[in-house]
DNA sequence: CCGCTGCATGAGATA
DNA sequence: ATCTCATGCAGCGGG
């Protein structure tokens, strides 16, 4: 293939006013181009001929002579294809004076304002494009480095170039000849998705989706972040998670004054059980076929391996078939695993000294947190892992090559890229490494019990933003509070119970750091001193004594501690059927409220609530483990089933109301439930216009779900002969269900006396059975018919 | 019994 | 719908 003749393809020479229309890349393979005024669509395919297929030898730079291997010089073809004369390695571009790389565009990037003329003008000059090739490798550095300089290389300038209508030529024809087929992305979006630390971009190109901005001011980084070479037998483009991340400096050194090139090929994050003790390193299928000799035996053959120390390790490099395809392992690589001291999560790459030929393993050492990779939790504390990740030392397994690279700023920033581009992939993605598959990722049931406390804490100190009043709405008889802008973290407070029942809020100043006690029911903003005290007025100065020794802060830390501790130790059933209880249960208990002892007077499901908020979310018992059992009378409980009755009533009325509306649409004739339920006045009124008539009201959307069902049978028994059925055979789930369970005495006895008496007098007799919730209680029949709502 | 081997399985990713 | 690959596991052989 020719460059000119590409040339032809893609560039509209008759057109005034070309609008290119993009369809790349096409699954197929290639990426197609289509000029709106000619109608020339033009197919490239992923590889310049020249070099694609079983191409397997080497060119030489035309400057020094290097040599050059061809995957290289495929996989960076765009400018080959357009003058196939000379080929120049990393070294010698860098040492030459040959014009700039111009970055490559996106489709999506290129302005469209210019007039046809300039555009068709324009287009010609892609005939005078700079034909100097670089490796993929240098066009991922000049990209970067031409956004990083924009002052002193305007051509480089990404707003000089979005201006320039030869740009936008330029870049269609760029894009036409070097995008790979199968990849989604653009050479410059790999850069970027690698480089930039906003997830725009990244979720648009993987999503397919045009980008909106996919040129941002990208940093400093000579980070080399690029497609790996396409070798021939290479048929699909490699993950972008397979791709290596070397930075520049870590090549150039790597490479140092040798002829020897080296040549990232791909790199791996090991899981559990490639770390794991069988020694068997599971290979990218892609990768493995792309730069491992061919195989065509399972038992595959021996491959040397040179470590980052200069020890060479001999692997069997084998495959097994799998449903029509292969798996690729490397076995007997636990030596060399233990040797580089790696474990799940952290990284191998594999590099290739050229022309040596020679494999190279290096390896990147995950983020340590505590005791957990960074995989471990990355996913829910990207706060804390990015704090780490800035100052982590790393060790680096290129840098082990190098041995002099350790934590260079390159490095740190590859490191934060990574994990900031982790955290910033589709949730999907990253639970790869973190879901029920990977048990090692797993966090143990500790773990998950110490972050679902401090996500409750998390809820429980969120605060509506200073100086922003919050609008209620009401949705469901549920009050939701919205704010115009993000709630802010309140400051965390200590909320105790004396054994004698006394409620207190512990917190402390954050001027003169004493303690001060507080109103059990005061929210405390992010930023709390003494004069915000109000309510205790000899609390109100800083110059007033602390009120808690340092013993009894001790005490009270301790008390916290502990509780955190039994919570932690206590299974997260009985742990939750105590805070689904009434709160007094709990003050009982004399323990700190709430989640470990931040301001947690407020329930731990409602932030805005307060223990003994009896509102629908406040009480409803917890869902998953601790739940209730069905047979549970506590007052929850039998709160839960009342209002889970109530809400049937309503459901089956508003049923009713729609299928007396069909019927009376259709038939035009009054039925005999419509002439039964006119007799009733007012009542069709509800039914057909709820928002008339002063009967509806009670039906209208604010139904009373704290109200006695009881009273409202009899309510309805008495004014509504119509809904008599409705609400017996709403009435019919609960009561059938605590016949069955041998129940029937309790339900008289709730129904003659109030509610919550009856609720309280059953929860104390069933307190064995409440024991229950402990033992069992985490089957999905449990929740179905527990949580019915 | 234990560890290794080869394959099966299925969740998740990709086309 | 298909592919990839992390992991489970049955079967086998050796100690």
């Amino acid at each position: 293939m020719e460059g000119d003749k590409v040339c032809k393809n893609v560039v509209c020479s008759s057109s005034n006013s070309i609008e290119w229309k993009k369809g790349w890349p096409l699954r197929s393979g290639g990426f197609a181009t289509l000029c709106d005024n000619c109608g020339t669509a033009y197919k490239e395919l992923v590889f310049c001929e020249m070099f694609h297929s079983e191409e397997t030898g080497w060119r030489e730079c035309t400057s020094c002579g290097k040599r050059v291997h061809c995957g290289c010089i495929a996989s960076s073809s765009l400018l080959e294809l357009l003058d196939t004369g000379g080929v120049n390695c990393i070294g010698c571009t860098k040492n030459s004076n040959l014009p700039p790389v111009k970055p490559i565009y996106a489709s999506s990037e290129i302005p469209k304002s210019k007039s046809g003329d300039d555009a068709e003008k324009d287009c010609h000059k892609i005939d005078t494009i700079p034909t100097k090739l670089e490796d993929n490798f240098e066009i991922g550095y000049k990209l970067l480095s031409s956004f990083n300089q924009p002052s002193t290389e305007p051509s480089k300038n990404y707003d000089t170039l979005q201006e320039s209508t030869s740009a936008k030529c330029l870049v269609q024809t760029k894009l036409s000849i070097g995008l790979p087929a199968s990849s989604n992305l653009s050479p410059l979006s790999r850069v970027v998705t690698e480089e930039r630390e906003s997830s725009i971009a990244i979720s648009s190109f993987q999503q397919g989706c045009r980008p909106h901005h996919i040129l941002p001011r990208l940093p400093i980084s000579p980070l080399r972040v690029a497609r790996p070479p396409v070798e021939g037998r290479v048929k699909n483009q490699l993950l972008p998670r397979y791709w290596p991340r070397i930075t520049d400096q870590e090549l150039q050194q790597i490479s140092g004054d040798s002829n020897s090139t080296i040549v990232p090929l791909f790199e791996k994050v090991l899981s559990a059980s490639d770390a794991g003790r069988i020694g068997r390193l599971v290979l990218p299928k892609a990768c493995a076929e792309a730069y491992f000799p061919p195989i065509s035996q399972p038992e595959g053959l021996p491959l040397r391996i040179q470590d980052v120390k200069g020890k060479e390790w001999t692997f069997q490099f084998r495959f097994w078939p799998n449903n029509n395809s292969r798996m690729y392992v490397l076995e007997g690589v636990t030596p060399c695993i233990q040797s580089m001291q790696l474990q799940a999560g952290d990284t191998v790459t594999f590099s290739r000294m050229d022309p040596e030929g020679k494999l190279l393993m290096g390896f990147r050492k995950a983020i340590q947190q505590d005791s957990h990779t960074s995989m471990n939790i990355g996913a829910f504390q990207s706060e804390p892992i990015l704090a780490t990740a800035e100052n982590v030392h790393l060790m680096n397994g290129y840098s082990g090559l190098l041995q002099s690279l350790k934590g260079s700023r390159s490095c740190a920033m590859t490191e934060k890229n990574q994990v900031a581009q982790q955290l910033l992939l589709p949730e999907r993605k990253r639970s790869r490494n973190i879901g029920p598959k990977s048990k090692r990722l797993l966090m143990d049931s500790h773990d998950v019990l110490e972050l679902k406390l401090s996500w409750d804490e998390v809820q429980d100190m969120l605060r509506p933003p200073p100086n922003v009043k919050p609008s209620t709405i009401s949705i469901e008889d549920h009050e939701f509070e919205e704010f115009e802008e993000p709630p802010v973290f309140g400051k965390r407070s200590i909320f105790i119970v004396r054994l004698s029942g006394e409620h207190e809020q512990w917190a402390q100043c954050d001027s003169c750091f004493k303690w001060r006690k507080l109103p059990v029911d005061f929210l405390l903003p992010p930023k709390w001193t003494c004069k915000d005290n109000g309510n205790y007025q000899t609390r109100t100065s800083c110059s007033a004594p602390d009120e808690l020794c340092s013993q009894e802060l001790e005490n009270l830390l301790r008390m916290n501690k502990e509780f955190k501790k039994r919570r932690v130790a206590t299974n997260f059933k009985s742990t939750n059927e105590i805070e689904s209880h009434d709160p007094e249960t709990k003050a009982i208990g004399g323990e700190i409220n709430g989640a470990s002892g931040s301001s947690t007077a407020t329930t731990t499901k409602h932030p805005r609530h307060r223990p003994g908020c009896s509102c629908i979310v406040c009480i409803q018992p917890p869902s998953g483990k601790g739940k209730h059992k069905p047979t549970c009378m506590c007052n929850v409980c039998m709160t839960v089933k009342r209002r889970f009755k109530t809400l049937m009533m309503r459901k089956k009325k508003r049923q009713s109301e729609r299928e007396a509306e069909i019927a009376q649409r259709n038939y035009q004739l009054p039925s005999k439930e419509e002439a039964e339920v006119d007799s009733v006045p007012g009542q069709l009124d509800n039914v057909r216009r709820p928002e008339s008539g002063e009967k509806g009201e009670t039906f209208k959307g604010n139904l009373d779900l704290n109200s006695c069902p009881g009273k409202e049978e009899q309510h309805t028994m008495m004014s509504r002969v119509s809904m008599t059925s409705l609400v017996q055979e709403a009435s019919m789930c609960l009561d059938t269900y605590l016949r069955q369970n041998g129940l029937t005495s309790l339900v008289l006895e709730q129904r003659e006396a109030s509610p919550d008496a009856a609720g309280e007098s059953v929860a104390q007799t069933l307190d064995c059975q409440d024991q229950e919730h402990e033992g069992s209680g985490d089957s999905e029949k449990d929740e179905g018919e527990n949580d019915p709502s």
